[in-house]
DNA sequence: ATGAAAGCGCTAACAT
DNA sequence: ATGTTAGCGCTTTCAT
């Protein structure tokens, strides 16, 4: 007796085999499949039923380059180990989720060149939308965006020119927000702890509006520490212990993140030192992190969930007019969290 | 005068655009575009400056569909906000860059009904190849998988039956590792604190592995904690305090993931406890976090970037030589670092 | 080294 | 409600 089996084709299957199977025309199948058009329930019965048995898996590919649509939307992001992105791609994928895109996600590393790379890429598969992190672009890339003719959300951050729509806030007058609050509280030596600057822009823009912004108070930044590599408590430990070496009179520090921002903290905690009396701290991000650390270390939220949300949206609804961008420009408020590390000290006076 | 401007095309360039702009034909250029076959150096040079003085992007949608070839290799993890997975992307992207393939990466929710969507999706677009983690898929992913005829890596977890290939390590084996090393030490009233079971298979298979080797060595876990939803430090501290409230007596905390374990101990250096001394800890994954906790929990570092290149490089290898599968099982040692929180012990007798 | 023709699997547009 | 035809932009194959 032979053993019957589901056949193994080495041909994927088609919209034909589908057809053949059901004894329905193709294109009525494909009319089934996509749920578009009227068709009789007794055939869609009939498609499904046959469609199933097959295991039949639609080819994109085909029905991309027949219909000139293809539903992706390109996310072009500098980082996936920075914890902040992942954020922003939930809030991503929540608003995409209820429509028919979907997200692919490209990865730039901080290295223009490699995002030009990566968009032209992902432009080869004529996406929907693109949503890209950062104002700062190749002029290629700038040119390829343009080019493209479709909405293009760049987020982040808002201050430039951006090529069509944009999300995010601003972060020098987020740097300058924190400058402020911690001159008010009466901290007067300074110290800023960040990324090596020439990789990241919105790094470089916080410290600039910091600085603007304590100079307005007649406050220099006293010292600085900059790093290069990864971002983990450890380096953050490794960089306070550095600054606070060579300037011990600090009473302020800020860094560019609450990852080496909490690294510091816990490497202050355990020297002794008294926070926010002697020293006070500040992050930035508002990462979930802090949530559990021995004191809540101040910080600023980005919001990164909405400005997801916010980007896709406008991606969404520009496909859904048929328009190709529509110049909006969303400035979210960052929220400044004092946490437990920034509180008014008594004057030195 | 009239201002001469690149024009903005409304419709997309094509290969004719580039054909007639640079007097060769379509099919030579195609050519030159894929760098493949003879073309004299001179056509070549005209092409190439045609298409960039145009801004050309190619169609890899009507390529894809010509040439039966698609450069991508489907990923589906089951979070992007874990921290381990973001590792095993790395991995994979490493290896891929080296060749034409291209990572797509899909976000499973732990829940085998959107994994098996999120697969449906992916397989539309006639990826070369898929990455996708664990074992544990609904019989209707395990078909497409099969049924899709091209090669199939399940990572991270070695414990069942893989569709094609396999790597990873085996979390039976590592919990029940990690029961000796603690047995061994000393450790007799043992905690265990990890997500509610039905969601993460391989935390269960930890549990279970870990369980099953105390009972061996005589030992029952003499209390346990589970908890759903994000896991950060604030869990872990919560989890270690109402563990230690119902059961002070415990001697040893095994925690499934590192990110819980560092709130526990945060939780547990606060309160005074001695750390080793009167309890002991360990998590799980090796992530670089612990780097700069006040002590470094035990851990087992299972190898994610290992893991992501190992499978990406089966792809790859399959890709090369055409083959649809080649049913490879890469079984990696994960490595047990008992840090600073898992010491012999003195005896009880 | 280059070109011409056919067709990949599907859908738009137009029948019926 | 269903079917027919043409063609999306490229590559394969076969000429030259």
């Amino acid at each position: 007796m032979t053993i019957s089996q589901t056949p193994r084709p080495r041909r994927p299957l088609t919209l034909r085999d589908v057809s053949e199977a059901s004894g329905v025309s193709e294109m009525t199948v494909s009319r089934v499949l996509r749920q578009s058009g009227d068709v009789s329930e007794k055939t869609r019965a009939r498609v499904l039923e046959a469609a199933k048995r097959l295991g039949y898996v639609p080819n994109k590919i085909a029905g991309g380059l027949a219909s000139q649509r293809v539903n992706l939307v390109g996310v072009i992001i500098p980082s996936l180990s920075n914890l902040v992105f992942p954020e922003v791609l939930s809030g991503i994928n929540e608003v995409l989720e209820d429509t028919p895109l979907q997200p692919v996600v490209g990865v730039s590393r901080y290295d223009p060149p490699h995002e030009e790379k990566v968009l032209f890429e992902m432009l080869s598969w004529r996406p929907s939308g693109v949503i890209i992190a950062g104002l700062e672009h190749s002029e290629a890339t700038r040119a390829m965006l343009r080019a493209a003719d479709i909405p293009v959300v760049e987020i982040m951050d808002l201050d430039g020119e951006p090529v069509d729509s944009v999300v995010g806030i601003s972060h020098r007058r987020a740097g300058a927000e924190m400058a402020r609050a911690i001159a008010v509280a009466g901290y007067r030596r300074i110290g800023f702890l960040g990324t090596k600057m020439p990789m990241d822009h919105r790094a470089r823009k916080r410290f600039e509006g910091f600085t603007g912004a304590l100079a307005r108070a007649g406050i220099e930044v006293a010292d600085h520490e900059f790093y290069s590599g990864g971002s983990g408590l450890a380096k953050g430990r490794e960089m306070t212990r550095a600054i606070l070496e060579r300037s011990p009179d600090l009473d302020f520090l800020y860094y560019s993140n609450d990852m080496i921002a909490a690294g510091g903290l816990l490497y202050c905690l355990e020297k002794g030192i008294d926070i926010p009396g002697t020293l006070g701290l500040a992050g930035f991000n508002g990462i979930e992190l802090l949530d559990g650390l021995p004191l809540r270390p101040a910080t600023m939220d980005i919001r990164r969930r909405e400005i997801g949300r916010k980007a896709a949206q406008i991606i969404a609804d520009c496909v859904q007019k048929g328009v190709s961008g529509l110049g909006e420009r969303i400035a979210l408020v960052p929220r400044l969290d004092p946490g437990d590390t920034l509180r008014p000290r008594p004057h030195d006076t």
